[in-house]
DNA sequence: CCATATTATACTCATATTGAGCAAAAGGGG
DNA sequence: CCCCTTTTGCTCAATATGAGTATAATATGG
């Protein structure tokens, strides 16, 4: 009757940008999901166990880092198009989001049909790298706006207005990057995003394109997503767990991009730099990387030891600009 | 088969100090808990719908402020002395632990049996309001050094010592008030509180006593304590979360001593005034309280505007000394 | 009614931290 | 060798922070 299932937001840096693990249902519709899988009590002591357990045994590779991010159990936003083995159609699924960091994006072996996917794919407005990407934002405030305008009471016209100006920064408002959530539930609830047509079993009447809107996923595996990548961009700032991303050695500008990418941000290069030392998070291992295009770059290595060391506070984040 | 519960860590501040909400069961045993109630997956759309509507049934008031904590389900730290209603013996249980902020310590009503507590009565050595409490911190430091010495290989005595300096700011470490769960944990696991000896069904051989290892509870309900405490110490410096314990007015000092209590130390009263008053945070009614057995101090309103305007931070706590 | 205790509130000041930028160094390619 | 690119080193003003000192407004006890 009540199921309970574990997802997994498994993330990996190619050359400093963000990627997520997803798979492809093999069904009609063939959405985008993340890696899901029934939780086993009989099986496993614990969830991360449970976790770790099934992501070998279907990609072949070891979790390292890995910390729980939030049960979801809303009816209505669990099924439709999720059709798992050991899920029958009308079981109420709870389902325990955990994020994943990996260090490489290792090929995928086995049986699992997965691949990995830059999370801008699924996210197109959270892109900041470039400067806003007005494009996106012109359009999906005007929905926002006429989303607005369509509620019942001035109050609540105003209310909507105001809550999409602090999510996306409009109006002067300023763009807070962890807001991911915030954003898509908004997005959600306003029906800009397919998600919200198909649990309700309804045609979109809007023109939506996924160049405004995202690639859509199944189940409500874009929320867990989001959810992910909220909590890893305000992380970020106040534990060393970009290190969970890099390889053994790194430039610091790699390590930069990195950051970059996972906030979607430019950062103040000499700022970033300067803030690195005074944590001691990293040290220089001596060898060059001749690779830069200008003039080579020392390689260096995370100090784990800083782990243990003092209050061990996250990489700080000055904004370019 | 599998059982989801909800636990909730329900918090008031009694002039300044923390409290949590607790239940006495009736058993034998008779040991505080926390409120618990089964998920009813077919009456209740979402967790916090659930929540919200037994804790108004059980103790008649409506909970404002909620936020899900985590979700616990490891096997054997779940049953032992929880025998509710509609949970089996046997059954698996799965509990989604939620915050709650309440702004008064209404008086509980209604059939439920439940009373406010002091929450530094499960975790005495958390308070360092009046400095470290030298003494019980000398007798868990005793313990955690005889269960290091314990250890097979020398490797792990330091390991062990080092997380326990680190959790508990022994030799020069600092103490960080949010690890608390990092804190309860390491007792749990090496087994210094109770809890870990009655869920192994073992009687404890140490002479244990409640001033040093705080009062227990029922099932894992501690460690759901700890994760709230962990939660609101960490979230209170970047949200402003203390308003949702304070009344309507109220004094800077009534507002900073409840921040003291939730943080379990002194702040330094100029620097914090500073703080909140750069993120206007509050503004003054004009009102006097009087009752301050010096000069009365002007009575104060959160600006709940602040919440929608820019990037809303938490308070900053400035350390004294 | 004055001295004293007690609490609130207003300023001050040295030191760190932050934001923003310039300049030199060290490669590769024509 | 000059130009382009990227790394790395350094400066400087603006702000924030930590730690005090000083003064104001009440209650209380003699």
């Amino acid at each position: 009757m009540l199921q309970v299932g574990l997802s997994a937001v498994i993330l990996a840096a190619i050359d400093g940008r963000p990627h997520v693990l997803a798979t492809r249902s093999t069904g009609p519709l063939g959405l985008d999901g993340l890696p899901f899988g029934a939780f086993d009590p009989e099986g496993h002591r614990t969830f991360e166990i449970g976790l770790r357990d099934w992501v070998q045994a279907q990609t072949g590779f070891d979790l390292g880092y890995v910390e729980q991010l939030y049960t979801f159990g809303d009816r209505g936003r669990e099924l439709p198009t999720a059709r798992l083995d050991n899920v029958s159609e009308h079981s109420r699924v709870i389902s325990v989001g955990y994020l994943a960091l990996t260090p490489e994006a290792t090929e995928i072996g086995g049986d699992f049909d997965a691949v990995w996917r830059d999370w801008y794919r699924y996210f197109p407005w959270e892109d900041h790298r470039d400067g806003k990407p007005e494009a996106v934002l012109e359009d999906l405030s005007r929905y926002l706006k006429d989303w607005s305008d369509a509620a019942c009471s001035n109050n609540e016209t105003q209310d909507r207005w105001m809550r999409a100006c602090l999510a996306f920064g409009l109006e002067d408002q300023p763009w807070i990057e962890e807001r991911v959530l915030e954003r898509y539930e908004l997005l959600y609830e306003a029906q800009i995003v397919p998600e919200s047509w198909r649990d309700r079993r309804q045609d979109c009447p809007l023109n939506l394109t996924e160049r405004v809107t995202g690639v859509q996923m199944r189940s409500d595996h874009r929320r867990i997503l989001a959810t992910g990548m909220s909590r890893i961009r305000g992380k970020i700032k106040y534990r060393p767990v970009v290190f969970e991303l890099m390889p053994e050695t790194f430039t610091l500008s790699a390590l930069q991009e990195t950051v970059e990418g996972i906030l979607g941000l430019r950062l103040h290069k000499q700022n970033f730099r300067r803030a690195l030392e005074k944590a001691r998070f990293v040290e220089g291992t001596g060898q060059m990387e001749t690779a830069t295009g200008g003039r080579p770059a020392e390689l260096f290595r995370f100090r784990r030891e800083i782990l243990a060391e003092k209050a061990a506070l996250g990489v700080q984040t000055p904004r370019r600009k």
